[in-house]
DNA sequence: CGTTAAGTTGAAGGCGCTCAACCGACGTGG
DNA sequence: CCACGTCGGTTGAGCGCCTTCAACTTAACG
């Protein structure tokens, strides 16, 4: 069913032909969504969401009315729910597409699997890190290089699953969403964009992002893609660390919780 | 020991004396700091590190060299690591005190007590949603805005931990922290902080926060406490919906993984 | 005392905001 | 089939928030 999250998934792990067989034949329904549509703030705690090929974005309300976005989801990309997330963010959705709600066993049945749970919070280490890396990005940069900045995060994310081909890939992401994420104007970033565009690093239009010029965007950007954490080290093994049976409950406990 | 912990602990748990007892005689190596150390990189995965009674911060350096803080740590707060943590973020010391070091069997063993793993946990999720929060506060509100909403947090947090006395606590952070928190120049945070001065909302001198007029400055701020999930629901009860060992195992994952 | 860190102030300028109008594409309904 | 409304994108004008640079003060400390 979802190709992209194996996509991303297999990006550090074999997967085994079971592995990838139970992750494409999940449960829970699958809803169809167009922009403008959001996920229920009562899914079940312990559920998992998978954009199956929508894009979506967490959201806050903040003051004046002002709806800011904190976190993009992409196609492939899971997102498990529990008794807070919804008190945080909305989850809106931003294009037409699918996506899933896979119910609490099912996500329980993934994390048998010491491969799949691994990478299931790796892929969540990474969102976090990517918080992480646009306060740094609103803080520290220009408006046109925040903009960069992100697009070259996208472009990476979108790669991750394996749907960019040479150098494109579907991004239906209006500039309202975009200026939401940035902490800026849609019109200074329409402004933004266009200084992009005239460099001739970016191409964005018609629901497409093309990186025109990789090198000469980073450089502008200042884009460094080692916080999207793609080319892990091995987890360490801690097994010398600790007792067996504490191993075990260690990892249960603790790589969930890396911040 | 740790006081300002246990303080923060209670507000949603009641402790038994033997709990109590636990986190009071936390093993681990208390280190003595000043402003400017930081936190080493290779703290082992699975410790935490608890803020006895320094300030510290999470910091990344971004582009331009700019330091940009991206979390704040009072006193009380603890904050467990993994493989992820020192990759992702420093962790810098803001001002004297101690902090301390407790080993991984350590963490294990608090987890151990339903109680106080549901609240360690909480404390986790508080701590994300402040900065879904910030990036909300930043990409809406005005400088002077922004100000007045971190000052109300963070008189909120300190307050979580007993240390506000009559409107008062102590607040060692410079200028140059909150412009770093607050994606502003340090001269404008001066400016700003002085017409909230001179509206006689807030007393900010000589190492404490001192809230004038609480009414007046959540009003400026556009201030609701609520995402710092202080007057928790109790977590639901979901027996009925899984098996019991399905439950356990549940709490054991997906507890700690809320977004 | 000399040094350093933190806070304060001024001046100058530009980056980015608001407001507003307009265009093109698209979908819908009369 | 056309009229219309909506949405997203683009552009212009004006201005004000905020930044940078710099100098100066004060406090803390050896």
């Amino acid at each position: 069913m979802s190709e992209g999250l194996i996509h991303r998934l297999s990006r550090w792990i074999q997967l085994s032909g079971e592995e990838i067989a139970m992750v494409r034949n999940l449960p829970g329904e699958v809803i169809a969504v167009d922009r403008g549509d959001s996920v229920p703030t009562d899914v079940r705690p312990g559920s998992a969401v998978i954009m199956l090929d929508c894009w979506g974005a967490r959201t806050k309300d903040s003051w004046n009315g002002r709806r800011v976005i904190t976190e993009f989801l992409l196609p492939g990309e899971i997102i498990v729910f529990n008794e807070f997330t919804a008190r945080i963010e909305g989850t809106a959705i931003l294009s037409r597409g699918r996506y899933q709600i896979v119910p609490p066993h099912a996500v329980l049945a993934l994390h048998q699997s010491e491969a799949l749970s691994e990478a299931i919070v790796w892929l969540r280490a990474i969102r976090h890190s990517i918080r992480s890396e646009w306060l740094a990005n609103i803080g520290a940069r220009k408006a046109h290089q925040r903009l960069a900045h992100l697009l070259c995060e996208l472009n990476a994310r979108l790669n991750a699953a394996g749907m960019v081909v040479a150098g494109c890939g579907e991004m239906p992401l209006t500039q309202t969403d975009l200026a939401a994420a940035l902490a800026m104007s849609s019109v200074h970033l329409n402004i933004a964009l266009q200084s992009l565009r005239a460099a001739d690093l970016v191409d964005l239009r018609e629901k497409h992002l093309f990186i025109r010029n990789r090198a000469q965007l980073d450089e502008l950007a200042g884009f460094d893609g080692d916080y999207l954490l793609q080319w892990p080290t091995r987890l360490p093994d801690r097994r010398n660390l600790l007792s067996k049976d504490s191993v075990i409950e260690e990892r249960r406990r603790t790589l969930g919780s890396f911040y």
